[in-house]
DNA sequence: TCATAAAGTTAAGACAACTTAACTAAAAAG
DNA sequence: CTTTTTAGTTAAGTTGTCTTAACTTTATGA
């Protein structure tokens, strides 16, 4: 058992309820800040970039980098985000995550992940472990291939 | 070792990885077919509930009954769902995905199932073994946690 | 060094997703 | 058997995202 098709079903079977429950909380954070999807959208993308130049963003969302300008102008205004220029390169921008916006971010995280934390109280000690153990391997896996075929 | 907050952590490290990949994938393919994502959540909504009223789309994406009227007849229009009067109640519609749309949201989730796939080559035939038991534990345990606790 | 490319902005307008408001029709309630 | 509620539609108008086009400024390369 646990051949390629059997692994390949159980990752999609988790992935199914997974990717549900997720965005359902992802959007409903999202509407009760008050951001339209798109500009919390680039909040994440600098959330797991640290920061990145507006090309970035648009190449991202497949957005023109007049949409990009005008979506992160937004967000500078509403005080989420930092646009300095790039020392290296002044005619691009350096884009971060302001004390505002990182905690806005860290607040969705936290409620979209509540109901994984629950999850706790359905398995026993010994099944955590190895649940706990499996996510590892799964990271570190994701991480290697990350560095052999980087995509962003 | 493993204590609740060892492992929320790690279920956190992946569930920020992973979700992070799926958006990815998921908002490019939407785009691909030409759908907008609320358009494509609506369907992804079907392909997970089998089928429903109007009233429950307005609910689940918070938006007002006329709103999802409309969204909802132009899929119906592009030949992804079914629109039928249901026949314990003629005031409502039952909603369902057509073929079409099915064959869309299954192509889909391959595309954005692909990478997990890729990932089986950056794990031992063991380690599979391990994340395979800890995936279905976790499935079991959401199950359980719908049961006891439902939400949709 | 001069031309061209690249990064970003701004303005004008197209279009999709919403909203409210006014409606039809069927069910429930009194 | 009326009255009220529920489910959904349609129309008009608002707003936000996106595009193209015309620009400014800085970097690159011939």
């Amino acid at each position: 058992m646990t051949k390629p098709l059997q692994f390949s079903k159980t990752l999609r079977a988790w992935m199914d309820i997974f990717m549900h429950r997720s965005m359902r909380g992802w959007s409903h954070f999202a509407k009760s800040t008050g951001l339209s999807m798109p500009q919390f959208s680039i909040l994440m993308q600098l959330h797991h970039k640290g920061s990145c130049g507006m090309s970035q963003v648009s190449e991202r969302f497949d957005i023109t980098a007049a949409a990009a300008s005008q979506l992160v102008e937004k967000l500078v205004q509403a005080g989420y985000l930092e646009r300095a220029e790039d020392p290296t390169d002044r005619r691009a921008k350096l884009l971060t995550l302001s004390t505002n916006g990182r905690e806005l971010i860290n607040q969705g995280t936290e409620e979209r992940y509540r109901w994984m934390d629950d999850l706790t109280a359905y398995l026993s000690v010994a099944e955590r472990e190895k649940v706990s153990e499996a996510l590892t391997l799964l990271t570190t896996a994701v991480e290697k291939m990350e560095t052999v075929n980087p995509k962003s």
